[in-house]
DNA sequence: TCGAAAACCGACCGTTCGGTAGGTAGATAG
DNA sequence: CTATCTACCTACCGAACGGTCGGTTTTCGA
């Protein structure tokens, strides 16, 4: 009430492309790129597409907002991790992996991949901002945390492809996996989250030769 | 030509479904399932969409054909080496994985996965057939070899979840990864094959507690 | 209160989609 | 020679696609 006008046509419009954004991930993720119609898009947001029109120039932009949507707050918990000096190295390591496990197999971000991927040859330019705006940034906050702990002596030096091959790539997998058996009712059941993450935090412990998080055998 | 007619008219009947299956697996592979219509893969085959169809029933079956298309030969791969009976269960490990990356990143079974996560929701089928016949059979295999292993004493006992997990997931990552970033004209100085396949290699030894391939250090 | 801009709409465009109807050429079997 | 079968064709279907048109309603600062 008290903010400015400007502001506040500012958010209403916001608002509205957000609505649109977060509508449109959802039927993405259900039904694929090209299984997605602006028609169908409409109908879900309860506008005609006109409308639709009428706040994105077409599908890929449309496409490209859903993707970019959810990069700051994913990055954001990340960096917040690396930040906070109270944290040992190898405690914000594990932390990061398991927020990192979070952002890939839940959000819409992690989830898109596959439909990047789909989409690879016809937009190009989607896959390359996908990968400079959301994949790099990620290496690089990781990839500061493991620097920390090598300086302090926590974490023995490790070559920084093969960690990042290592480290994301059962999470990503994992993620591909329930999107491709999303069907499967026992889909807990073959790929259960927490228990694969755990495991795999320590491979990555041991990696930089560091204790596991969990002690497995007494 | 000495073969029988019947026989000559079966392998006809083959050749030509196979062709089809080859043609419009790379079609798929290069545009998404959406993305190639039956025209196009038609019209890729040198012929009309109407002989098309005397020979599939519809999309879906021909995309499961392409699908099912190489899961023997792939799984046979595999299966040879376990039987090598010269070989150490170490050794039989690391030519394991060396040929599931082939599988995984190269041939059109491994590169098909987001195309599954594409049309999981349209065709459940496809994607349990996809689980049954293929994923489970590779994981037998593999955990064959590691059972050897643990028994003469080469490796140490491990989860077998945790295994599978941080043994495939790098690998169906740099496939995805490979797929998403295709349009990359540095793809191979960003995800380089040989170089992260023989660093994981050393890093599931290492969950085994066996000795790495290489040594790195001097 | 008024004017302009933003938001929205029904109706429609040309194109392409997966799929089909009906017929033809050529090989084969009796 | 004839009946049959496979493989293939041209021509076409209704439906859905992404996108656009001209016009209407709503919002809001001045």
């Amino acid at each position: 009430m008290q903010r400015s006008n400007i502001l506040e046509q500012e958010n209403a419009v916001l608002d509205r492309r957000t609505q649109i954004i977060l509508t449109t991930t959802q039927l993405f993720l259900e039904n694929g790129f090209s299984g997605t119609s602006m028609s169908a898009i409409a109908k879900g947001c309860g506008i005609t597409k006109a409308s639709l029109y009428h706040h994105f120039t077409g599908k890929d932009e449309l496409f490209s907002a859903c993707v970019t949507y959810g990069y700051t707050a994913a990055l954001e918990a990340v960096e917040a991790l690396v930040e906070d000096h109270d944290l040992s190295a190898r405690r914000k390591l594990i932390e990061a992996i398991r927020v990192l496990y979070d952002i890939t197999v839940e959000s819409s971000v992690g989830r898109m991949s596959p439909l990047i991927a789909e989409v690879s040859r016809e937009f190009p330019n989607v896959a390359r901002d996908f990968h400079t705006e959301y994949i790099e940034p990620e290496r690089e906050l990781l990839w500061k945390i493991i620097k920390e702990g090598v300086s302090s002596g926590e974490f023995s030096p490790v070559d920084q492809n093969q960690l990042f091959h290592v480290a994301f790539g059962p999470m990503v997998m994992l993620s591909l996996a329930r999107e491709m058996f999303a069907t499967f009712d026992d889909l807990d059941e073959h790929f259960p989250v927490s228990n694969l993450r755990d495991g795999h935090i320590d491979v990555i412990l041991g990696m930089l030769n560091a204790e596991p998080d969990r002690k497995r055998k007494e």
